[in-house]
DNA sequence: TGAAAGTAGTTGTCATGACAACTTCGGTGG
DNA sequence: CCACCGAAGTTGTCATGACAACTACTTTCA
């Protein structure tokens, strides 16, 4: 005697997307376990549905500790407005943080060179770094500058603190963005184990070329994947603001 | 005794991503069942690779039919040039189609008056159009034209025909975009059902407003919903082309 | 007091089996 | 020649069972 449903996956996502709705960012959904005993379907069924949410962006599934209600930050990308990425996360209301993985010098290839207006081979400082949203990571980042115009970057940065406040403060440069080029993306399988992905679903990939308002060069190339099941990226074009938001 | 496989999920979904480098969009990989039988396991695990590739936007599966290559057609969002959907999709060197799914009249609500600069509650034509590439359904599009600037459209516009075609043979009128926003969002159930989804993943939310050269007034409001796995969208800021594409 | 070990709980992976829903294609009958 | 029907093939959904891997917490022991 085969047991017939009376809740599909879909229909029992549809239902935990509106009680996430009254829950706050980090809240522990039920477990697959719960959901079998609460709603009497297969563990299969349960767990399809909480996937579903996962890739919907609503939640963040960890192995051994639950599945929790995701966090949506806002990231517009227009031209003109640039703030730095702690700027974003802490006017969002939550709190950034950093890990230095890599610093390190070496010969600019074709892409970085052009990037930064340079002669092929001449010395960058490559940084990388991971990027963290309340203690949780959430991007992780490269960075390639001129050595000339950085020099001694590794003694005077902060591992822990905000790169454009290092370059702000010991370097006198404030970024401006020139140019920044954004897609979603599959990440390697390296980017996918430092974001904590399990699988290789889709993320943000911002590219962009950063310059320093007094001199007049290029200061920063740099690529930055970014979760997508935390940044709501929102690619504006145009010299209004445009209409409010539609509904639909 | 359990059989352990030699090979999970992820490593097949990884060669299956490999073989589909050598193959072209539309062409079809090994159900289901073939994969049980070539890698020697279940179908569980051959159903999850061929999921994580339809995640990753590399194929199109569909019920009865099979799992194919997906398009992946360019679609560039920079300030300035502004190619029509139509043209988009034949530059790609595949074929565009249309059908018109309901044209009528209403009144401008806040927000369509706003894009549009009119008064609210003044006439508008509504029209709501699905778009395909090689005969297959790419993207839902709705629009909001003012009435008094395209008169009469329900009998001038051909159904199967492009919109901005018939803007410039009727009414004179050359599309500029003004004014552009695109996000990742989950559609309602009934543009899922449009666009042929299974499930609800996340797809491009366009919109954009487009007025006239020669007139200085907007014409059209639009609200398009395209299929990630057709369009690779990439937004663009800045005056130059940027660097060339670099690996990672 | 602190570290280590253990335990319960959670998600990840996989097998086997079954039926449903849909597409495609060939054959059959008119 | 065309419309209809049926068979085969394909993906969608669901159940049951099992073990693995990891986290978070408690307990135990030094």
């Amino acid at each position: 005697m085969r047991r017939v449903p009376d809740i599909t996956y879909h229909e029992l996502a549809d239902e935990l997307a509106e009680d996430i709705e009254a829950l706050e960012p980090g809240d522990r959904l039920p477990s697959e376990n719960a959901l079998v005993e609460r709603y009497d379907v297969s563990r299969i069924t349960a767990r399809a549905a909480l996937q579903e949410l996962e890739r919907r962006m609503l939640v963040r599934r960890t192995r051994g500790s639950g599945t929790r209600v995701a966090l949506r930050l806002p990231y517009p990308l227009r031209s003109g407005a640039t703030p730095s990425w702690g700027q974003l996360v802490r006017e969002a209301g939550h709190q950034p943080s950093y890990t230095l993985d890599s610093m390190r010098s070496e010969r600019a290839n074709a892409a970085i060179a052009s990037a930064l207006l340079l002669p092929r081979g001449r010395t960058v400082t490559r940084v990388e770094r991971r990027m963290f949203v309340d203690g949780e990571v959430a991007a992780a980042q490269t960075h390639w500058l001129p050595v000339d115009q950085v020099p001694d970057l590794a003694s005077r940065h902060d591992p822990k603190g905000s790169l454009s406040r290092t370059l702000t403060q010991h370097y006198d440069i404030e970024l401006d963005r020139s140019w920044a080029r954004a897609k979603l993306a599959v990440p390697g399988i390296e980017t996918a184990a430092d974001l904590e992905l399990t699988g290789r679903p889709p993320i943000w990939r911002v590219e962009s070329v950063n310059h320093c308002l007094r001199r007049q060069r290029p200061v920063e190339y740099a690529i930055a994947w970014n979760r997508a099941d935390v940044f709501d990226v929102m690619l504006e074009l145009g010299p209004t603001d445009g209409p409010t938001e539609e509904i639909r």
